[in-house]
RNA sequence: GGGGCGUUAGCUCAGCGGUAGAGCGCUGUCCUCACACGGCAGAUGUCGCUGGUUCGAUUCCAGCACGCCCCACCA
């Protein structure tokens, strides 16, 4: 016997295995079946699934799950990410508890070690993703650094090379000191913080009682400064252009130059020039042709470098040597301390400005100055703004497409690079003799010396960017050009969403000719949240192009992020993180993934409280207990729902025979209307108002109503055969409409409905429900409509005057019009049910004009009066705060229609049918008002009377 | 500086030119044989403000206010 409750987690685990076993997520390499394919954004490796996951998975898993059952060959594509920057630093944290860092462990055993980490946390990733219900082909799980799709990276980044859209320079790059490494532009986090500005003098070389001062947020670059720049029209200054100034502390010779960029507005209207540290002024710097001095090492300490001139010759300061080695932020306190000693500071004032941090782990980055691969976006981008202009590719919600476009058209070159162990190590080797006797650069002064190829203390080996590369598919053994055997491999790896942005093609078995993507290729849709779109989206927009020659997705469906009940974003140290693990042990997958649809809809973010999910939580047990309640009825043999169906259309009016009532055709036809909803929605991505739709069908129509309008029928020998087989086919229908937000209750539901032979096995295999047009009939629907608002007129008696509901009562209909015509004929069909929902002892009619039982309640509805004859025991003063309650609420609404009706250019501009509409409704409030007051005085006379 | 989003019932949010909706919460009542994870009934909104378009605006347009986000990054 099936329990009493819906217990998700004896549920569960069950079905899962048997969807696997069956092969049922299985796509086809070649199908005649319609294709239908999404990859998955692939998670992080050392990740669990969070929120953000559980969102975007589940809305991937409706829409899969809906079309396998529409008969396409499905195919999601599920893998994860290795997740570069990201990873390692996990894996050195991991290796750090042990005692040990990467240096010790060596290049090739700490990847080693990643790898087993990344194995590791893929089941961990993707089994919290199977708990969820995801129905990936698991048989095809990539991951962005296995065998296959490090070929894909190779290839694309030869072939980019070789025409030139991947091309090494030294660039001022973001970098992030903790990570060691070089971001891309993306990568670094913008945020205002509460910062200083402080005031500094530079002291004129030949009148050291003159200075200039200059304001800067960064005091410790000072000891980088080449020059200090004014505004050419600058009044102020005009005296001090080409003159030369010290920088405090290190006593460099500097120009002053003038340079428009420089707003005169702004602190002094000076400005220290630091080009090896300042993206502006680094392009002021090359500009006037000024030296680049780096005054700090990749890891923010200062470097011994720094003490040089302009012209690159070594400068001596006392003070300035004990700042060597320490970090940027002690430099900074240092040198604070030392201008004030000089008497060089002019004060400080508070300043907010902005300051970039790595977005993996939080550190200010600092500007600066290295060889680094990029990847030159300009010409890739124009084919993926086309594309989406075209609508080949089409943005839903479409407001997403601004973004795209906006950040498209001013795209900047990728840095691509980075100075990690973990990840695609870049195909480029150098020859150490040819790039021997080589200089590096044109550059002035400091950097003149320097070779193309410099080796370090350490053995390694500096590559700049004048240091000729070869690029290659295979690894390369000798110098094509000098035959030397002597060639080094960049040390450095690619940017993770380099390998991401081939994801569409790599999985399917790019660089290869192969059927996979004949068949899949462009994917159907990718379904992402929006704080991906430039790292992810629009990348893969442009290799798909350059690489397929055709777009990677026809549809991008954008989501929301989720939040906490508060808004916030969640995240361990605010310890406001919901957990979908925990979630799915404690309430269900299928009650989690209900919620996540239903509130898919929001904007920007979306909030998720426990009280929501608890909420579809009984929803699911709702939906158990009419299955429970159906099933009881059922037994073991499949009713002929199809010859139920047909009576329903077949029904003729006044055939006493049939056992068609007017319920039947009001449920069916709800439940076609429903169909059409469902399926609409999830065309256009609606998903809340797909989940929506069928709860409310699911609860309020079947649930409430029908199957309360069943129970009287089922004992019933003549009918009770054709109501069972209604039932069956309300249930099953609505079981497969769900079974995509809800597979695992659906599933376990199904299997249970006695089925006919030779149908799929699985709910999971079988069809969506049709929409079947004939059964949606509003004319069919009406007189169930009237039903209802009988019914709950008379329960708003008992309900408003505070009678318990079992008591005693006659209760007679007293019927008016066309309406009441068709209502008498619901009334006699479905006589038992009325009487029983009402809970009346008798029930009779009421010839028009006969008049009421003395001392009764009266509702009035649209098509007649039902009194409730408590003999006599009526609250007078209940009943009158009742009906005049409802006389102000018509009141309202006539005095609204009135107005509207005689505002003079109504009826000659608004269209016929409204102006028809509007009038009815005026009367039919005027009639209803009549008998309210009817209503009302009968009720102050009998008080009068008795 | 540029761009975007939001402002609707106590809370969280749908709706978006023609009678204001849902869930949760709240009030009353009922352990009626599927479900108390339930039934029944009920209360609650100048749809941010000001103008405009329209026969009609919560819905379209403009401006304003408040809140939020993204991008650019004047030291």
């Amino acid at each position: 016997m099936i329990e009493t409750g819906y217990t998700p987690q004896s549920v569960e685990g069950r079905w899962y295995q048997a969807w696997l076993e069956a092969e049922a997520f299985r796509a086809e390499d070649t199908s005649s079946r319609p294709p239908f394919c999404i990859v998955i954004p692939p998670p992080n490796v050392t990740g669990s699934l969070h929120m953000g996951h559980a969102l975007n998975s589940t809305l991937q898993d409706i829409l899969v799950r809906w079309k396998r059952m529409e008969g396409s060959n499905t195919l999601w594509m599920p893998g994860t990410d290795h997740a570069g920057i990201a990873t390692q630093n996990v894996v050195e944290r991991v290796l750090a508890e042990k005692g040990k860092n990467r240096e010790e462990l060596g290049r090739e055993k700490f990847v080693e070690e990643a790898k087993e980490w990344s194995k590791r946390y893929e089941k961990r990733i993707l089994g919290q993703l199977k708990k969820l219900g995801a129905s990936c082909d698991w048989d095809r799980t990539r991951f962005t650094f296995d065998e296959g799709l490090s070929k894909a990276v190779r290839q694309a980044f030869v072939r980019l090379y070789e025409d030139h859209l991947i091309y090494r320079g030294e660039r001022l790059v973001n970098w992030c000191p903790r990570c060691d490494t070089a971001l891309s532009d993306i990568e670094v986090q913008h945020e205002e913080v509460d910062g200083r500005l402080w005031h500094v003098r530079y002291v004129f070389e030949d009148k050291p009682d003159e200075a200039l001062i200059v304001a800067t947020t960064r005091p410790e670059t000072i000891l980088g400064d080449t020059a200090v720049a004014v505004h050419p029209e600058d009044e102020r200054y005009q005296g001090a252009i080409g003159r030369k100034v010290l920088v405090p502390v290190v006593n460099r010779k500097i120009p002053v130059i003038a340079d428009p960029f420089v707003s005169m507005e702004f602190g002094t209207g000076a400005l220290k020039i630091t080009p090896g540290h300042d993206f502006n002024d680094h392009e002021i710097g090359v500009r006037h042709e000024l030296p680049i001095i780096k005054i700090f090492t990749s890891k923010g300490q200062l470097s011994p470098e720094f003490l040089v001139d302009n012209e690159g010759k070594p400068l001596e300061s006392e003070r300035a040597e004990k700042y060597l080695g320490e970090d940027h932020y002690k430099v900074r306190k240092l040198i604070l301390k030392d201008l004030e000693e000089l008497r060089l500071s002019a004060g400080e004032e508070p300043h907010r400005h902005s300051v970039g941090h790595c977005y993996r782990c939080q550190t200010a980055v600092e500007p600066f100055l290295t060889p680094q691969w990029f990847v030159a976006t300009k010409q890739l981008a124009e084919p993926a703004i086309r594309a989406v202009e075209e609508g080949r590719t089409k943005i839903v919600p479409e407001t997403w497409t601004k973004t795209y476009f906006e950040w498209m058209r001013n795209i900047k070159d990728w840095c691509i690079s980075r100075q990690i162990w973990w990840g695609h190590q870049i195909p480029a080797w150098y020859c150490l003799d040819c790039n021997k006797g080589k200089w590096s650069r044109k550059g002035k002064a400091v950097d003149a010396q320097r070779k193309a190829v410099t080796e370090t203390a350490d053995g390694q080996y500096i590559f700049f960017q004048d240091a000729k590369a070869i690029v290659s598919l295979e690894d390369p053994t000798e110098c094509p050009k000098c035959e030397a055997k002597n060639l080094v491999r960049d040390p450095d790896v690619l940017d993770t969403w380099f390998s991401s942005s081939l994801w569409p093609f790599s999985t399917l078995g790019w660089p290869e000719d192969t059927s996979a993507l004949k068949t899949f290729y462009p994917t159907s849709v990718l379904v992402t949240a929006f704080d991906i779109l430039f790292f992810w989206v629009a990348r893969m927009m442009m290799m798909g192009l350059k690489f397929m020659g055709e777009v990677p997705f026809r549809e991008v469906y954008i989501h929301a992020l989720v939040r906490d009940p508060e808004g916030q974003k969640m995240s361990k140290s605010r310890g406001n993180v919901i957990d979908p693990v925990e979630i799915i042990d404690k309430q269900g997958a299928d009650a989690f993934r209900f919620t996540l649809s239903s509130i898919a809809a929001q904007g920007r973010d979306i909030r998720i409280s426990g009280e929501r999910i608890e909420g579809y939580r009984h929803f699911c047990n709702k939906i158990w207990n009419a299955a429970r309640f159906c099933l009881s009825h059922l037994g073991e043999n499949p009713p002929d729902r199809e010859a139920a169906l047909l009576a329903v259309r077949k029904a003729k009016k006044g055939d006493s025979d049939s056992p068609v009532r007017p319920a039947d055709h009001w449920i069916l036809s709800c439940l076609h209307r429903t169909t059409r909803t469902v399926r609409e929605a999830l065309e256009s991505y609606r998903f809340n108002e797909a989940s929506s739709v069928l709860y409310q069908f699911m609860w309020h129509q079947f649930c409430d109503w029908y199957l309360e309008e069943t129970k009287h029928r089922l004992a019933d020998k003549k009918e009770g055969e054709h109501v069972r087989a209604l039932l069956a086919e309300v249930l099953e229908t609505s079981l497969r409409l769900l079974h995509p937000f809800m597979p695992f209750m659906t599933e376990e539901l199904w299997q249970r409905l006695p089925k006919p032979p030779g149908g799929p096995s699985l709910l999971a295999l079988a069809p969506y429900p049709e929409v079947d047009e004939r059964f949606i009939d509003e004319e069919a629907e009406r007189p169930m409509g009237l039903l209802i608002e009988a019914i709950t007129g008379v329960r708003n008696i008992f309900g408003e005057m505070d009678i318990h509901p079992r008591k005693k009562f006659r209760l007679s209909a007293q019927l008016r019009g066309e309406l009441g015509e068709l209502g008498r004929e619901v009334l006699e069909k479905e006589k038992e049910f009325f009487v029983a929902a009402t809970n009346a002892e008798a029930f009779s009619y009421l010839e028009p004009g006969q008049a009421h039982p003395p001392v009764s309640a009266t509702d009035t509805t649209s098509w007649g009066d039902f009194i409730v004859d408590l003999k006599g025991l009526l609250d007078f003063g209940a009943e009158r705060e009742r009906i005049s309650k409802k006389l102000a609420a018509a009141r309202k609404d006539l005095e609204a229609v009135q107005r509207r009706l005689d505002s003079p250019q109504f009826e000659e501009r608004a269209p016929a049918e409204v102006v028809q509409e509007t009038r009815a409704r005026r009367d039919t409030l005027v009639e209803l008002m009549a008998r309210l007051e009817g209503n009302l005085a009968r009720v102050t006379e009998w008080e009068k009377e008795s």
